[in-house]
DNA sequence: CGTTAGATTCTCT
DNA sequence: GAGAATCTAACGC
């Protein structure tokens, strides 16, 4: 199957969300090779965009999504947990793409290590674990989805499923924007949970 | 199967 | 200082 080009990227990220899924994600580590076939997505864009991360502005973090598509922007949330984009539009724009779920459909040895006590269906279902699953991290943001390198995209075999859309997942804001893309009826997409928010016990009540 | 609380620290205001 | 593009365990049915 062909690698992904550049070009595939260089869109708005609600064009390319979509024409992922069904895609392979190949990760190659010292550990051997993982491949995740992606089948829950969603959009996130720039300065419009009230739920994205480069709403703001350019920043340190956001850096990257701000740069030429097809590099990984890696985040990290909740106080423990990575998550994974890839970047889309041409240079200097933002947006970017959310890879929420997927298959591990090769090196499952490997995902079941880094996620142990998880079951199959589990180890990628979910933004976080997906992460976990490959073994990516901090160190991996900015990566080179392009050059032919240790991670790649290729394109999908097959067109055989139903595309689903519905709001993001986690979002407070913009939550009319239905940017949230996935395979209907696949198990390893995760379940749907608006964005609810905590509350923390006050260390100084009056 | 469903729902809910708590964990834990980075980032930008 | 507030809140976050989440996960897991624990509970009830």
């Amino acid at each position: 199957m062909p690698v992904v080009p550049r070009s595939f990227f260089s869109r708005p990220a609600e064009d390319v969300a979509p024409d992922l899924l069904g895609c392979l994600l190949v990760r190659d580590s010292a550990e051997g090779r993982r491949v995740l076939r992606i089948t829950e997505v969603e959009a996130y864009a720039g300065p419009l965009d009230p739920a994205s991360h480069g709403y703001r502005g350019k920043t340190p973090r956001t850096a990257v999504m701000f740069g030429p598509p097809g590099f990984l922007y890696v985040y990290f949330t909740y106080g423990m947990h990575y998550c994974i984009n890839f970047v889309c539009s041409p240079d200097e724009e933002c947006s970017a793409v959310l890879i929420r779920a997927g298959e591990i459909v090769e090196g499952v040895d490997l995902a079941r290590v880094a996620r142990s006590g998880s079951t199959d269906r589990d180890l990628a279902r979910g933004p976080a674990r997906l992460t976990k699953a490959l073994g990516l991290g901090r160190e991996d943001n900015g990566r080179d989805l392009c050059d032919g390198g240790a991670l790649t995209v290729l394109e999908r075999e097959s067109s055989d499923f139903t595309v689903a859309t519905g709001p993001r997942v986690g979002v407070s804001t913009a939550t009319e924007i239905p940017w949230r893309f996935w395979i209907e009826g696949d198990r390893t997409v995760s379940a749907y949970k608006a964005h609810k928010a905590r509350v923390r016990p006050s260390a100084t009540p009056s």
